[in-house]
RNA sequence: GGUCCGUUCGUCUAGGGGUUAGGACACCAGAUUUUCAUUCUGGUAACACGGGUUCGAUUCCCGUACGGACUACCA
């Protein structure tokens, strides 16, 4: 397989799920299985949805994680910069590409506008209220306008936006690697936004431009992405990269432990569970939470785990190391039903990881939990030796120290 | 509501037209361990339902049910 130039491409809104800690996980592993490329991109064109710190924490979870980045907003790279916020420009010559060869137009309609053809679309019983093929010609845009009166407007500085002129009818096919053909009506996709009013590009846009820019040869992105996939593969037409257009890979979701749905931080909290890699305060409400890291989790504990959840190797193996997964790792494997998240299972490769791990490594976890210089190295590393067999976490260590010592045999230090 | 996606033990999953449907977590029982933990052995437990196709379907096709995602100037 020839190298594979993937990205993970977080939006900075807060601290990294740990469904995009798995997401990240599949491309790095693709990446370095195919002596290929991860790149991280930062999706920060919500201006409104900026939340200080996130992005840092990203670059600190995959780094706790042992993901790699080789070019990325630290790194850099040759399609520097990797920050969308900073590429605006480019956004907006392909978006007046799309204009000038009448795929997208500029559209006027406030708010209001936009609520009040919804709500007569909802009247008349329609079963989707969209800004599409059949309403575009009610609305207030360069379609209905004459060329004069958009000038003017545009000249006037009305806010506008772009959007993408979808074809009324037509079948839009894309082959996903999971899933396999997946089709499409284009009469089911509005005519979605491409550059919002405040001259940032949306999602739909800026991923497209960026993927094709940065020659990504394979998008390892969630589920929940699938039904605008036909919508880029459209843009990826219309701006004339249809030969260049990555594969796609869409994940199952990770699901709540009990009962149904996306795994989200209400459950995980209920079940007195971490869902981010590392401990994260938000800025706005001052609210602590949880990571795994701080909770005890190892590192490659939780990235053997994670893996698991929605791929396997089909042989009877569990525990892999993160080369043995890049060694076995193919997209064709990745299931595709949701996975629930299962915190016990973790427990287990916690526990499984520990044991294994070297005295003096973990001692490094006692130390830090003990007041300074009162116990040395080589005590530290004796009394892991031994209680490495009966904890789960790395704070165990600490913890189970006086409760289980009194049982052990005279030889070890107390 | 509409569109798309999905469905094998409680959970993660292997498998695939003819199998005793395999493994792991969890659970239960026993053994080892001066208690606990570890370890070992054994056990309970699954192809959502209905129609086709077929000599034969859990596996292929079509429906149904159930679940999920999406349906923003959010990603």
């Amino acid at each position: 397989m020839p190298p594979a130039r993937v990205r993970f491409a977080p939006s900075p809104t807060g601290a990294l799920h740990i469904g995009g800690v798995r997401t990240a996980l599949y491309n790095y592993l693709l990446a370095k299985k195919t002596n290929g490329t991860m790149i991280l991109r930062i999706e920060d064109t919500d201006q409104t949805r900026y939340v200080p710190g996130a992005e840092e924490y990203i670059l600190k979870s995959l780094e706790w994680v042992g993901i790699k980045i080789d070019e990325g907003v630290a790194q850099g790279g040759p399609h520097a910069p990797y920050r969308q916020s900073e590429r605006k420009a480019i956004y907006k010559q392909y978006a007046q590409k799309l204009i000038d060869e009448g795929n997208a137009y500029y559209a006027f309609d406030s708010e209001e506008e936009l609520e009040a053809m919804r709500n007569r679309l909802k009247a008349t019983g329609s079963t989707h209220q969209q800004y599409s093929a059949t309403t575009r010609m009610m609305m207030d845009n360069s379609l209905t306008l004459s060329k004069s009166e958009v000038a003017q407007k545009l000249a006037a500085g009305n806010p506008y936006v772009i959007r993408l002129k979808v074809p009324d009818s037509e079948e839009i096919e894309l082959n996903d690697l999971i899933r396999g053909e997946v089709k499409v009506h284009s009469s089911q996709i509005d005519d979605k936004v491409l550059m919002k009013s405040d001259g940032m590009p949306t999602y739909h846009l800026a991923n497209v431009v960026d993927d094709y820019l940065m020659q990504i040869t394979h998008v390892i992105r969630g589920e929940e992405w699938l039904p605008s996939a036909p919508l880029h593969v459209l843009l990826y037409r219309f701006l004339g990269w249809e030969k260049q257009m990555p594969q796609f890979a869409h994940l199952p979701l990770l699901l709540k432990p009990d009962g149904n749905g996306k795994l989200s931080k209400r459950d995980a909290d209920k079940a007195g569970f971490p869902l981010f890699p590392l401990n994260w305060t938000d800025p706005n409400t001052g609210e602590l939470s949880k990571g795994f890291c701080e909770s005890g989790y190892l590192p490659d504990a939780l990235i053997n785990f994670l893996a698991f959840l929605g791929w396997n190797p089909g042989t009877e193996q569990e525990i892999f190391s993160m080369h043995e997964l890049i060694d076995s790792f193919t997209v064709e494997r990745i299931g595709k039903a949701g996975a629930r998240f299962d915190i016990l299972k973790a427990q287990w490769y916690n526990q499984q990881y520990l044991k294994a791990k070297p005295d003096d490594e973990l001692a490094a976890y006692l130390l830090a939990a003990l007041p300074s210089n009162s116990c040395s190295k080589e005590k530290a590393a004796k009394i892991c030796g031994v209680l490495k067999e009966r904890v789960t976490f790395t704070h165990d260590l600490a913890t189970q120290r006086a409760s289980s010592l009194k049982h052990l045999p005279n030889t070890i230090p107390r």
